[in-house]
RNA sequence: GGACGAUUAGCUCAGUUGGUUAGAGCGUCUCGUUUACACCGAGAAGGUCGAAGGUUCGAAUCCUUCAUCGUCCACCA
């Protein structure tokens, strides 16, 4: 736009930049792809993973906003209708819990404020706190789709989870029963699976006289719910006593304790038999349901010793044990205690020690065959997405990691007996509805409560009527469940309660399934596998296409980033600092699928080095343009340049490559490489060498604004910012005229346009050859910059020819005033005292010098290239005068081996020429 | 216990289906105010690709074993 560039800052100052940018894009409306210009048929859609709606931005978010912000833009820039949906998770436990402490600070409970009031300041709290995630992910250049903006706990979701759990519960794959759960007695509630954390401790084990048997135990408390013993069906010393009953009494009265065999027990371990409590572990639980054995539960949801533990009702497990085991001894019941390591279950919200006890819970089937889906069961819907391909994970190893987890796979826990969160839509009657008791046996499944059980009623609206017996609501017969849903069941529904679902809505026929799902691999199982089951169950699709896995950031050394360690790297703070352009850099470039991604400062402070080069580029051509044909048609770069010399070509065809490779890449998922690419490219080929020469060669404007235009394109996803700000300056025909939205290079348009690439690479690789080489002799005879020197070539074939119709490039490289091209046998002749040599193959050069020469220095130097020249000839003779080869290589290798051969011999004929001229 | 990953220049990493005299960035050394850029330019040094076997005309790349580090899953009652 601005005709005169002059007063452009030496260097690039994000400051100030990256809000008006954004702001501008916002205003412009073209985050959302209904707004885009041009017919769009294909879609491309990333739903963003929610972050927490209480959370402040890391330097995780940070990545997974860069690497989906590259995507988006690049699809978007492609011609396809991208939409990028952001949103936040209200992440029930882990907020219940932050809220909590909060008010433990304040000296208070959630039972003071009670269910409403407790939520009140719950939703206050996140009012307060959900802007800041919002104006974090913005700074970060996120082309996220704002009027789309969804969060987990809304009306529209909230409809989405009822309308999911009444539907799973229809088709019976929900029900309420009586199983083993990982209980927190800290957030009184339960935890799933994957829920669980661990963590070593040293503990004692204790070894107790058990009827006949002793029996060694960490928890001897929970000893008194057992019903069984275990011993392992091959064990000799226990085969007598497979199968019978005994009695046993630890001061509470008699318990009838059964004994059974079962694989899973080792041997080895304390004395070959455990003790069985079904109501208490897992491992004994599913043992338990194998062999149909009662259960009882000996501790509450409180955690204490419950009545049918005796004389130890009401105390605390850990305090029952010390009294339990003090009275044992007394008994003269303890055998011995040894110490030992092990690993105790937490809580991963409050590392709480997780208690496992048997409690009436909500729990989705994972193994029934459903009727609506070919009788295939959720789990093998799951599975079946991911083998036959519609469903891919990258990196591909995470699939049997995926697979693994799913197979093994039990029923999932749901319900949550925290006040925050999604409420369990099911009302019970209270005229009809009897709940099932306890069974008396483990895996009694009759006694599992399911869809068509009288008074039981799921139901997306507040239902005012028991379908049962008819009584309302307002004779207050009908209550609610007071639990809460698992945070997990509502944001497996995130790539389609975002689209409207369950209405067939536009966006949900345009969107679903999304392209791409990007987070880290460590909610592989937490969100991905929900994600997963309840689409390929709810909407008959898979929810994306592609799962792309990132790794972790750590620091320098490798170490994860924590406050303790004092080692956090701020995105925001280092954004400031040094632009955001430079952090998503550093974010993309070195990164790769699934591995962990180690930064630093100074990595941060490359790509700030970086964006100002590009900077300065661009400063550099447009500073030029001014001077040529300032505001003409030449200095638009909309039309592919007609390349007049070899130096344009080389640079168009080097262009036209990388395009090609960076397309490629972002389109399969490798982000890493195409950056590097294009540092390559724009630093060492553009800045380095074709700048260099476009001073000398000048009339360059078609060539100058085309390339600036183009890279200014290929580099937009990666560093948004910066390029938007120099499109502006440069090409921008109004203010609504956004890089955000130009045309992707077309890779084979361009490419079709050029001859000859590979011959023009070639020739143009020979004079960068050639011009290092006088280089390296300026430098190592110490010839001063600015000082300008005379060289003499001598060239084999048509080498002479290019030399010469190059040679103003040439002596602008090398600071030559001049350079002769001579014969073999002349230039071996002028090198004599006053000259300095080298050679590369096809090209020997001598350069000469005021001074005297070090002709010993020099000599060795020449007999060095010698030596090494005629150890590559001898393997490279080696390699061609083995039958092997010449008969079971591939006839293009052979060619090229011999070619090699050629430059070489012909290298070292030179240095020898050379070598005997200096005597 | 099971599975997976990593191991390449002092550091951080590239190296596509086996065919380069093994590359880049940082750092190091030498030189430098050349009409964009010192947040820069020019040049250089630096590696028996973790170890040992094997397959092959040919291995950093494929196979086997081992070592070290790391991750995940299961779990010792």
């Amino acid at each position: 736009m601005s005709a005169n560039h002059n007063e452009l800052p030496k260097a690039y100052n994000p400051k100030g930049v990256e809000d008006r940018i954004y702001e501008a894009w916002e205003k412009s409306g073209l985050f959302n792809p209904d707004n885009l210009p041009g017919e769009r048929t294909e879609s491309f859609c990333i739903m963003m993973p929610p972050p927490n709606a209480t959370g402040t931005l890391h330097i995780g978010h940070a990545m997974f906003l860069t690497l989906e912000d590259m995507m988006t833009r690049f699809h978007r820039m492609r011609g396809r209708a991208a939409l990028w949906l952001p949103g936040t998770d209200h992440a029930a436990i882990a907020t219940n819990t932050k809220v909590e402490k909060l008010l433990a600070a304040e000296g208070r409970t959630k039972y003071d404020l009670g269910r409403e009031g407790f939520i009140k300041r719950v939703e206050e709290y996140i009012e307060g706190s959900r802007g800041t995630i919002r104006k974090q992910i913005r700074k970060m250049g996120s082309s996220c789709d704002w009027s789309r903006e969804a969060y987990t706990f809304d009306e529209q979701r909230n409809r989405v989870v009822r309308e999911m759990f009444v539907r799973l519960f229809n088709d019976g794959l929900i029900y309420r029963g009586y199983r083993i759960v990982n209980w927190c007695p800290r957030c009184e509630s339960t935890l799933a699976d994957d829920e669980v954390e661990y963590r070593e401790e040293p503990a004692k084990l204790y070894y107790m006289k058990y009827g006949p048997f002793v029996v060694a135990t960490t928890r001897p408390e929970t000893k008194l719910g057992d019903t069984a013993v275990a011993v392992n069906p091959n064990d000799e010393r226990y085969q007598a006593q497979i199968g019978q009953t005994f009695e046993v009494n630890f001061g509470i009265g008699p318990q009838q304790i059964r004994v059974i065999a079962d694989e899973e027990v080792d041997r080895e371990f304390g004395t070959g038999v455990v003790g069985i409590t079904p109501a208490h572990s897992a491992v004994d639980f599913a043992m338990a349901e194998k062999n149909k054995l009662p259960m009882k539960k000996v501790i509450g949801e409180d955690g204490k010793m419950t009545a049918l533990a005796g004389k130890y009702a009401g105390f605390v497990a850990v305090e029952a044990r010390k009294k339990f085991v003090a009275d044992l001894q007394k008994l003269g019941l303890i055998e011995k205690i040894e110490d030992l390591t092990h690993k105790l279950s937490i809580c991963y919200r409050c590392s709480t020690p997780v208690e496992p006890l048997t409690s009436r819970q909500w729990f989705v089937d994972v193994n029934r065959s459903i009727a609506t889906r070919d009788g295939q069961t959720l789990k093998q819907l799951s599975l079946e997405v991911v083998r036959d391909g519609r469903i891919k994970i990258l990196p591909e190893r995470f699939e049997k990691v995926y697979y693994n987890w799913m197979e093994n796979l039990r029923d999932w826990c749901i319900s949550r007996q925290i006040w925050f969160g999604h409420r369990i839509p099911v009302w019970y009657c209270q005229s009809c509805y009897v709940g099932n008791d306890a069974p008396e046996r483990v895996g009694d499944s009759s006694s599992y409560e399911r869809a068509g059980q009288p008074g039981l009623i799921a139901s997306v609206e507040t239902p005012t009527k028991c379908p049962t017996c008819g009584r309302d609501e307002n004779i207050g017969d009908l209550s609610q469940d007071t639990d809460t849903l698992d945070t997990w069941f509502s944001s497996g529904t995130w790539t389609f309660s975002t689209l409207g679902w369950p209405d067939q809505t536009a966006d949900l026929k345009k969107f679903h399934p999304t392209q791409c799902l990007e987070t880290g691999y460590d909610i592989l199982f937490f969100w991905i596998a929900r994600m997963i089951l309840m689409t390929t169950y709810a909407v008959g699709e898979v929810p994306f296409e592609t799962v792309y896995l990132h790794g972790l950031v750590r620091d320098e050394q490798g170490r994860k980033m924590s406050k303790s360690l004092e080692n956090i790297i701020d995105p925001l703070d280092v954004a400031e600092k040094y632009g955001t352009d430079a952090v998503r850099l550093s974010l993309i470039i070195g990164n790769t699928a699934g591995n962990d991604l180690k930064m630093s400062e100074e990595k941060i402070e490359y790509y700030r080095n970086f964006a100002n080069k590009l900077w300065n580029i661009s400063r550099f051509i447009l500073l030029n343009l001014d001077s040529d044909k300032a505001g003409s048609e030449a200095t638009k770069g909309t039309k592919f340049p007609k390349s007049k010399t070899l130096a344009d070509k080389w640079i168009l065809s080097r262009l036209a490559t990388v395009i090609e490779s960076v397309t490629l890449d972002i389109e399969s998922y490798n982000f890493s490489r195409p950056g590097e690419t294009l540092r390559e490219f724009t630093w060492n080929e553009l800045a380095d060498w074709y700048l260099e020469i476009a001073k000398v060669e000048g009339d360059k404007s078609e060539m100058l604004s085309y390339i600036l235009r183009t890279i200014l394109k290929l580099w937009h996803p990666f560093m948004p910012f910066v390029t938007e700000e120099i499109w502006r300056l440069a090409f921008a025909e109004n203010e609504n005229d956004f890089l955000l939205v130009a045309e992707w290079p077309e890779p084979s348009k361009e490419a079709d346009v050029l001859e000859d690439r590979q011959i023009a690479e070639e020739k143009f690789n020979k004079i960068r050859e050639v011009v290092i080489a006088v280089r390296n002799i300026r430098s190592e005879k110490k010839i001063e910059p600015a000082k300008k020197i005379d060289s003499i070539f001598s060239c084999h074939g048509n080498f002479s020819e290019l030399m010469l119709d190059q040679a103003e490039i040439i002596k602008h490289l090398t600071r030559s005033l001049d350079f002769k091209i001579s014969a073999d046998d002349e230039l071996a002749r002028v090198v004599s005292n006053s000259s300095s040599t080298t050679t590369t193959s096809g090209v020997s050069i001598a350069v000469s010098l005021d001074g005297a020469v070090d002709f010993d220095q020099q000599k060795l130097k020449l007999q060095k290239d010698l030596s090494e020249a005629n150890k590559y000839i001898g393997t490279l003779q080696g390699k061609l005068s083995n039958d092997d080869f010449i008969t079971k290589a591939p006839s293009q290798v052979i060619e090229a081996e011999k070619k090699k051969l050629a430059e070489a011999e012909d290298r070292s004929a030179k240095l020898e020429e050379q070598l005997k001229a200096l005597g």
